[in-house]
DNA sequence: CTGAAAGCGCTAACAT
DNA sequence: ATGTTAGCGCTTTCAG
């Protein structure tokens, strides 16, 4: 590796600027918040060095010092479904409002590296954590929780009193989801679930058989499959063999876009016309229902709202800004009429 | 704030094990290297504190000590461009295999905001960076540079003895891509181009004008439009114009797959039917290029190789198993024919 | 209003 | 083979 060129320290400002390394600090501190230790006509000749070097403070001596590394954990299931980048884009801007950074981690849908994260993030003393999880329980938030690094998560088996939640509604979803096919007049409807050892995966199954049986519609076990993963294959081959029924359903709701996207691949090559045929709609209203053919009918949750949010709770919480007792927000998904119903 | 829990350090399992911190530090790091500083009980006894008080190091002091962060930067001109989630992705996933994390940085699509993570990596002390920009220069990178920071870059105006490139060949690709167009027989060819200011859109917009000349067709300058970004809308907009001019083109190259996936769009709202009245040909083979309707011929770029390749390189710079001179390395896109041509 | 000095937790000489 | 110790660059009492 190159030699590193010796950075400039605040000793160095202090040098060239004639005080000591408390001033300079405490000048250096007073940009952000507003304190007044230092003379006027001292302040300006500092600042003066500071620009004249460049100086740049070390991050790693400040979080040794002040147990405050500036950094935040983005935690995100997936980061190739599309609905997470809008996520992760949005938490990130959040956080560089009050100049934090942040550490965005993929899961790549793995419980394992959901574990992982918790103790990588810890490692590097973020000061928070923005959770979107699918497997993790609040037992494995242990650590962080110790730390007393404020958390802010999305799936209600985190609720805690020591964590944030921002949630959409699940159930609503679903449930409107379903409805929308109903009030189409669909009367027998599929549902392919995503990976049902999942919060998402069971309550929106949950909101589906709600939704036909408010509507006195009776459930086919038959009719929901899958369940396994919220991947692009499954829904493909759930909307094959679903479709392949000897009493095939006239309407299918998937757990997510990514599975809707592929059980609209699978019609697409059996010559299958949606919504002709079959009506489908999908939950997540990601970038690409909007690209496929026909539009997508889905599901917006709001992504961008829910990481603000989240990243805005955490951010205050760390920064004291925010004390009251942990908070529980809904958000409540809303419908995006394309073509596919 | 919760009060934050003070966690296990160095000393207290020294204590805990009878030790010296030195020897605790050797052990810990002995898991890592192969070095042998320590007796084998001694070792086996101080491992079973580490275990038993969960000591994790501080990485802040490590930094602040070595001068190492244990992580990397890994920059992308935006996120929401599905190209990209591969590509941070495989960067990802390289990195972790020698324990280092990597901090992600979404440029937006801004100038302004990839300088800007110029300046927070190196506050963070981050080891290495891998960067995929779109409007740095060379001289952009000094402070990284001066202090030693090995880079790998994608783009070539960044070409220099010091940062490690591995590109993709942006001319072959658009040259194979408008080839392809020409062998199906089309003689009348528009270019949708990306942002000119671009490495990406002035090199693909010449590998067009290049593919023409080499098969005689002469470039009608009316037929080569857009050049100010690679956003969905203007991909649109730009098409739309074109089908409006008096003599339209009957096949399309766009700079990239989000441009041929707005302009596939546009047809799908005219009712154009493609690649009947025009073909369409995209550079990236992004996921979304598979869902369209129809699919959208483009050309692979290979994002996840040209990340690890990358990622491997910034790691074995910083860790001192690659010392030769900075490479320069091209990687091929290859076509991928689906049905928009 | 400003400076001196004590660490934050760790690594790496240098001693023993 | 193991221990002692001097910092890494910064913040933060505590004196002056």
């Amino acid at each position: 590796m190159a030699e590193r060129k010796r950075s400039v320290r605040l000793k160095d400002v202090a040098a060239h600027a004639g005080v000591s390394v408390a001033t300079v600090s405490a000048v250096m501190r007073g940009l952000h918040d507003g304190s007044v230790r230092v003379g006027p006509e001292t302040r300006e000749r500092v600042q003066n060095s500071i620009r004249e070097l460049g100086y740049r403070p070390n991050r790693a001596a400040q979080a040794l010092r002040t147990r405050r590394s500036g950094l935040v954990g983005i935690v995100v299931p997936d980061i190739t479904n599309p609905l997470f980048p809008q996520f992760v884009r949005a938490g990130q801007q959040r956080a560089e409002v009050d100049g934090v950074h942040a550490m965005v981690w993929d899961s790549c849908g793995e419980a394992s590296r959901e574990r992982a994260a918790i103790a990588a993030l810890l490692d590097h003393q973020v000061d928070g954590v923005v959770l979107v999880t699918e497997h993790l329980g609040i037992e494995d938030l242990a650590p962080l929780l110790d730390a007393g690094v404020p958390i802010g998560a999305t799936d209600a088996r985190l609720a805690d009193p020591r964590v944030d939640l921002v949630s959409e509604d699940l159930h609503a979803g679903a449930f409107a989801a379903t409805s929308h096919l109903i009030e189409a007049g669909h009367r027998r409807l599929a549902h392919i679930a995503g990976d049902r050892t999942t919060t998402a995966g069971t309550i929106r199954e949950q909101g589906f058989r709600d939704a036909l049986e408010a509507n006195e519609i009776g459930v086919d076990e038959q009719l929901i499959v899958g369940g396994d993963t919220f991947e692009r294959d499954a829904g493909y081959t759930a909307l094959t063999h679903l479709v392949e029924l000897d009493d095939p359903p006239t309407a299918v709701l998937t757990s997510n876009d990514v599975l809707a996207i592929g059980a609209l691949k699978a019609c697409a090559d059996r010559g299958i016309v949606v919504p002709d045929e079959i009506a489908l709609i999908g939950i997540d209203n990601t970038p690409e229902a909007d690209v496929a053919h026909p539009g997508l009918t889905t599901m917006d949750v709001h992504p961008h709202e829910v990481a603000s949010k989240l990243t805005d709770i955490v951010i205050r919480r760390l920064n004291g800004t925010l004390t009251a007792p942990a908070r529980r927000e809904i958000v409540t998904p809303t419908l995006v009429a394309r073509q596919s119903v």
